[in-house]
DNA sequence: GGTCGATGTGGGAGCGCTCCCAATGACACG
DNA sequence: CGTGTCATTGGGAGCGCTCCCACATCGACC
């Protein structure tokens, strides 16, 4: 195996020659420290030197080692994404999928590199050596975490590492982490006090795994409204499900075959679960909103090509990312600078599938759009807002209990 | 911004230390060549000495720099997964999800690290800047390349720097490049064979994007099909769409507009379009497969929980990523080896939607299970196999034309 | 007892950058 | 004309590894 470079070969049409600064400098007439100057945009070179530099360096299509930066300089300019391998609904939901390119999108325009992170055997093994290749190794400078899951055990060790960390998804029990969220307790709340508006009394809830903190955070939601509107829950219109197509079906068949009478509302916990709860309704000739009412979670786009189109707690996923990738910019530069936690505003969508479909039901609740967060990467409402429904609720953000 | 770590604080809990093999070398009391060895598996250490040293490693829990070895070795142990942004259906089709995480999970087997490389927004000059940045920059050793348009320009400038590339679909035109692949054509043909076999003469195709090989290669399959049987098409049954879910369902209505007649089958081109399809005859109440039969491509695990369940052109997205990986790797290791090409087989789940619940239609093509690919990564059938369904044809690995 | 190979081991010389400091020249001012 | 100041520039010293070569050390063998 020879690793050295091939130098005596002649350097065929196009094919990457080895290029250093030093080359560059030799070509520009110019010293390795000024070549370095120019590439680092660092003020300190005359504009015609700086000229003559980047002339040659276009000219020799070259750019520099990230390997011999990183070793210099200690930054790799590379960031890592986590996503927990624990999730077994990964893929079966494009909450991730669009989680990735949120974070692959931010990072392209700060020219940082991302390093995905993932290990869907979720072996312990697996990820130690995953976590001491890659944090350890100093491979990149900092780390976004998908989504956390209660006593996810890498991120107490992040903390403990002091390794610059934003998680997407709130860690209550770790103040020393920064973290970006939505007020998953206050939506979900928001989303049963419309069914409640709508009259409905009997309301299931299909909901995602409770390891999952944002989950767990939407049942309590869910239970907030119900006694806020004095009804006493069925503890058999709440339903655990997984996040995936599938479960959310089952979920439905399971909440239709209840002994005391199926619901005549369903909030699902997340958009793909309403989907499925749609099909196995659609299977039994029940009529959607007027027999059962049905409102999702996420606001994924796709969701609008049902009939009827499905209402839906819109959460800003490609904010979130955006947030998470600035968060932890600011924080591989400053280190010591205290933790940062922000809440991203939800709105509700209020289409076809809860029974909106154009005045609003009596009681409610109307905001005034929110101003976002004083993150101004977070634009908001997401992109697809003018092809359906209508805010009727938003949480604005606001400085989370740390 | 101080860049220096900050050596005389105290180590606090766990807090990460700057370490190198200097450190470990002095604590074992031997010298940085022979801890280099050590964490390189060179077998030339005394059994004794690698005990020690290895001690020392784990109390001190070190990890090698990645930066500093990649300047030394020329290998970052960093593999690219590039995700053409061109392709909008990016994350509303699980594909690329999959495939994804098939890459990430064959890395982390062998201890490699995946860099995420995709561009939403498709901006030429961004994607100059990422190719400037990661391939010359040399931050990463070799490139997936996640799926191939026609004429993209990233694939020939890859064949032309000589990069270790590897793509999954094939490259007709670039004899140069290493790829991997099903065979889209002939596994379109056998599905609309298959339809054929059911008795249907008026097959309608809802297709992908002309400008991805895989779904103009599904095209041809189709025309093949119904060519062999002597059917004359018509244009009219043909419908070019986008590989998403709406897509999908806006193709299926205008096949049913046709002034010809509608289908009395219909191939969609991938199970989320065939998903789209789906719905549109649940609202029309037209019986599926008794008033028109269907059948998708990719075999996608959720599309067994819709009724009837979808049958489908299953394709091994999981192979695919493991072979590319593998291909790849050997390619690092042998720069001036031959390009490679491999298909690997498809498998045609007979379900529901095309008509079939027991016996074979007659006919039809029954094919004992082919042998896998040479490639001995390529796990076949796919884990869900025994779901649901019953192989009927399956196309085994062939070498390519090239 | 000397020679040879095999087997370990140590240290030097980079890898291609960044950072620091010293040196240079130009210019203004006293 | 001396001196100080500023803006530029060059070169040295690493960053923490890998690789190569030299140098033991130890038997085995003649």
């Amino acid at each position: 195996m020879s690793i050295r470079p091939a130098l005596p070969r002649t350097p065929m049409k196009g094919a990457l020659v080895p290029m250093s600064l030093e080359t560059i400098a030799r070509l520009a007439g110019v010293s390795r420290s000024t070549v370095s100057r120019v590439v680092n945009d660092d003020p300190r070179v005359r504009p015609a030197v700086r000229e003559r530099v980047l002339t040659v360096i276009s000219e020799q299509d070259f750019h520099p080692n990230a390997a011999a930066r990183s070793l210099a300089s200690r930054k790799t300019r590379i960031i890592g994404l986590l996503i927990p391998g624990a999730v077994s609904f990964i893929f079966s939901d494009p909450y991730f999928p669009t989680l990735i390119q949120g974070v692959t999108d931010a990072c392209n325009a700060d020219d940082l590199n991302v390093m995905l992170m993932m290990d869907p055997s979720d072996d312990p093994a697996t990820i130690d050596r995953l976590y001491r290749r890659v944090i350890r190794g100093r491979h990149i400078d900092g780390l976004v975490i998908g989504t956390s899951m209660i006593d996810d055990p890498l991120v107490a060790r992040m903390r403990d590492d002091r390794f610059p960390t934003v998680v997407i998804g709130r860690c209550p029990d770790e103040p020393m982490l920064s973290w970006v969220d939505i007020d998953n307790r206050e939506a979900a709340r928001s989303v049963v006090e419309h069914l409640i508006a709508h009259g409905h009394r009997r309301i299931g809830l299909i909901g995602g795994p409770r390891s999952v903190i944002a989950a767990q955070n939407r049942f309590d939601g869910y239970h907030d409204a119900l006694s806020a509107a004095g009804i006493v829950g069925d503890p058999d219109m709440v339903v655990d499900s997984d996040f995936t197509q599938a479960g959310g079906a089952a979920a439905m068949r399971h909440l239709l075959a209840v002994t005391a009478g199926p619901p005549d509302a369903v909030f699902a916990a997340s958009d793909t679960m309403a989907a499925g709860a749609f099909t196995v309704l659609a299977e039994i000739g029940a009529r959607v909103p007027n027999d059962i009412a049905l409102i999702g979670f996420d606001g994924l786009e796709r969701h609008l090509h049902t009939y009827p189109t499905l209402s839906t707690m819109a959460q800003p996923i490609t904010g979130l990312a955006r947030a998470a990738v600035a968060m932890l910019r600011r924080q591989i530069d400053a280190p010591d600078a205290p933790p940062a936690h922000h809440v991203l505003p939800t709105f509700l969508w209020r289409r076809g599938s809860c029974g909106c479909s154009g005045p609003a039901p009596p009681g409610s609740i109307r905001h005034p759009p929110g101003t976002a967060t004083t993150i101004d990467v977070a634009r908001y409402p997401p992109s697809h807002a003018e092809k359906g429904g209508e805010p009727v609720h938003d949480h604005p953000a606001r400085p989370a209990p740390v």
